[in-house]
DNA sequence: TGTTCAGGATCATATATTGAAACGAGGGTA
DNA sequence: TACCCTCGTTTCAATATATGATCCTGAACA
């Protein structure tokens, strides 16, 4: 692996939960030498890309991301344009709807928007990782990705969040091909208990998924109806969202959703 | 200069008028050689900070720039104080407004707010790289920088963009000089003919400028009333933006700005 | 006072980077 | 069709660079 992507792993190391790292920090969390790891921390730092608070030494995510996201945002508006498709999700089942791009740990919150009318909601936040093998997201995005990809993924080990989390490798694997299967996929309270959520991916030029689009409600709101309401909501989604990015649906899925949406 | 280093600063070369760049352009950019060129860029790539085209194979920015951003605004919302100030000097002036950050090559402008209300308009764009010798802004920033930063930044050559442009290195440090002891920096016509602007500095923690906010105007209307509100308008939201970042103006700008601000 | 932590320096070793050159895929032209 | 470009990609040997171990400094903290 090459020096250039050994220190912008670093960088995925900061979340919205862990904001600032310390030298040893990150010691203990990469397992990196020191010398090491501060020769990087420190270019990257004079390309901007992280800053250091000057009295605890730690890092944080610097300054130079705010120009490189504008002028990605100004090349592909896909944050603008997944927001509009989000909004609208949201409000029309009334329940939590969100966006997410694949990192190499996990799917990445972009976007979501609680409509709120309910008293109990989905906690949820932005830039939050979500693992790829116990969230409808995860599974959907590696139902539409290289068999390579997923096979990385599920050599790893799985962690578990709920009584009912796949660690499975196997059992994981089944959830994709039934999602590649059925062109949506869904996770029953397999990351937050009490939480059902179901997720399509959203395809790219090449006919590759770029991404997912989800809805995710209370276990106790989401039966047969809603959830029929929320599948189609996402398919219909879906299509459209990939078409507006200039995407290319592959044909098969095409199918599949196209003979959803008409019964 | 470290691999690392080498590699970011590529990322810099993408802009909103150059989104994409392939191979060959890279190499008549920077004077690379090809394979090196190729081999950092496959990096980049393979990390998510760039794309590929799949068929002209030119790269541009990739997703992964969209979660740092996320993660750094949940960090520190920089952009999102600066935009409410922004907006808020734009609608007192009925100019425009916008606020930009320091990189390499000049500021970055990350927010702009034209009120509109008048026929003719400062034409802007976001995520525009403005030269430090020849914009407010760049001005601003460079009075409150390291001599070190200005000497590296007047030791390049100095390009012309209209007939007034300082370009002699003495001619701009007088102008960086004026502005510290001002505590505000203006630009008559220097970057773009027509155009009249005024900046301040905005602090961080340690006491350093970390970036500025400026009204620009056409020539024609920046008579001195309106010279004179943009400047005591642009210092007040320098001082309560400073603040709002929980940053520390150093002693002899906050005693200039306030004695301003008394009369 | 002792401890922890960031950072800096040094150095032998191993490794990754470099640049030149060759390769192969398209795209155009005659 | 044959030829010639250009462009992206791959290969390879030489070498510059990164690495990690060790020791040291100084600051902050309890």
């Amino acid at each position: 692996m090459s020096t250039i992507e050994k220190a912008l792993g670093l960088l995925e190391y900061f979340s919205a939960s862990r904001p600032d790292i310390g030298l040893s920090e990150f010691k203990t969390l990469t397992g990196v030498d020191k010398g090491t790891l501060h020769r990087h921390l420190t270019a990257l730092r004079n390309c901007g890309y992280l800053e250091q608070h000057h009295t605890t030494r730690a890092y944080r995510l610097g300054p130079a991301v705010i120009r490189l996201s504008i002028v990605r945002e100004k090349t592909v508006p896909l944050v603008k344009t997944v927001e509009s498709y989000i909004d609208r999700l949201s409000e029309s089942v009334q329940e939590l709807a969100h966006a997410a791009l694949p990192e190499k740990k996990g799917m990445t919150s972009i976007y979501s928007k609680d409509a709120g009318s309910h008293g109990t909601r989905v906690s949820f936040d932005e830039a939050e990782i979500l693992p790829f093998h116990a969230t409808s997201s995860g599974i959907a995005m590696l139902a539409f990705s290289d068999q390579d990809v997923v096979n990385c993924v599920l050599s790893k080990p799985l962690e578990s969040y709920t009584t009912t989390t796949a660690t499975d490798a196997k059992d994981v694997q089944a959830l994709i091909t039934r999602a590649h299967a059925s062109g949506i996929a869904s996770a029953n309270q397999s990351y937050e208990t009490e939480v059902i959520s179901y997720a399509v991916p959203f395809f790219g030029a090449d006919g590759e998924a770029i991404g997912t689009i989800a809805i995710a409600a209370p276990a106790s709101r989401m039966d047969a109806a809603l959830a029929e309401q929320c599948s189609n909501a996402l398919v219909a989604a879906g299509q459209s969202l990939s078409r507006d990015l200039s995407g290319h649906i592959p044909p098969h899925i095409a199918g599949i959703w196209a003979k959803r949406l008409e019964s």
